[in-house]
DNA sequence: GGCAAACTGAACACTCTGCTCAGGGAGGGG
DNA sequence: CCCCTCCCTGAGCAGAGTGTTCAGTTTGCC
């Protein structure tokens, strides 16, 4: 055990994929796809979550097939040490989906969404008139040419212990 | 049953918030923390996933816990009507983990993870070299507030319909 | 009043889960 | 070279959950 703390070994990295495409899968079912104990598949995602690697199984909510069909960002620019209330009253409103804080021009992130423009317009307004907050640059998100992954870098993982 | 396509009803939302909050529970122990019958959760999540609303559980894998502790927002201007192109070229990038195409002062907002500086600095390269792509501003996420989140929307469906 | 849709509660066979155990390499240290 | 530890294997067990089907009840609409 020379150092095992950061990364995953190739087992693991299929491990993952194969949830990643195929997430309904049980331990069992696992195990014979990849060709391993079942005792070994529970050992591995024991070990995964309790490194805090898989963090579980999230339900995926299409926001869009929710109604809320429209995505923006906005770059907020806040006044100095106001990062932590202004990340508060972000946290109050539900349309607000993500925030980050940066370096650059801006200080935070924000993805937000929203059912309709009219709503849009509301939405956008109740973050830029959250307190603390002096410049904000908006945009609409008119297609999501890559969706969140992580399975390239998980198949990178493969190759690489595998 | 006047117009049902948008839109999720109290159960689903209470469902899916459940699910939200104890992602590993089963089908059967779900009808019972929501006293419905089995057959019931059945039936919405099977209908959930046909509209499209919940559209499976993959599992959470953490970047930061797998190495790649850092996360940078590049915004790109691009040449005309090369948007497909670059985010083809971006898609063979492993560490863009999402790209938006945007409306305002750039073109694409994407998400890259990286190990570490020297790491960073090569997807950056990477990404700003990419052909078309003529202006870049970056950005790198000092911490994240708020982590990518629907809960509030489901919270409020909840509250609405019930 | 009657219909269609949805929920209930029960039953079936089947599968998977969590857990435990003994045994078999592989690698490091004495 | 042997020992010890770690990890994987393969097996077994009781218990629980799964998919599926069914008839009966409630609900809302025409």
């Amino acid at each position: 055990m020379t150092e095992e703390s950061p990364g995953i070994d190739d087992l693991d990295a299929r491990l993952l994929l194969l949830l990643t495409d195929e997430p309904r899968l049980g331990v069992l079912e696992c195990s014979r796809r990849l060709g391993v104990a079942r005792g070994t598949v529970q050992a591995r995602m024991d070990r995964l979550d309790r490194r805090g690697v898989l963090t579980g199984f999230p339900p995926a909510v299409d926001l869009a097939a929710m109604g809320y069909g429209l995505t923006a960002f906005a770059v907020l620019e806040i006044a100095q040490g106001k990062r932590g209330e202004v990340a508060t009253r972000l946290h109050a409103i539900p349309e607000v989906c993500e925030v980050h804080a940066t370096t650059g021009e801006g200080d935070l992130l924000v993805r937000m969404v929203a059912q309709n423009n009219a709503d849009l317009q509301r939405v956008i307004d109740r973050v830029v008139n959250v307190e603390w907050v002096r410049r904000t640059s908006t945009s609409i998100a008119l297609s999501t040419p890559i969706p969140p992954r992580v399975r390239p870098l998980l198949e990178r993982a493969v190759r690489q212990s595998g």
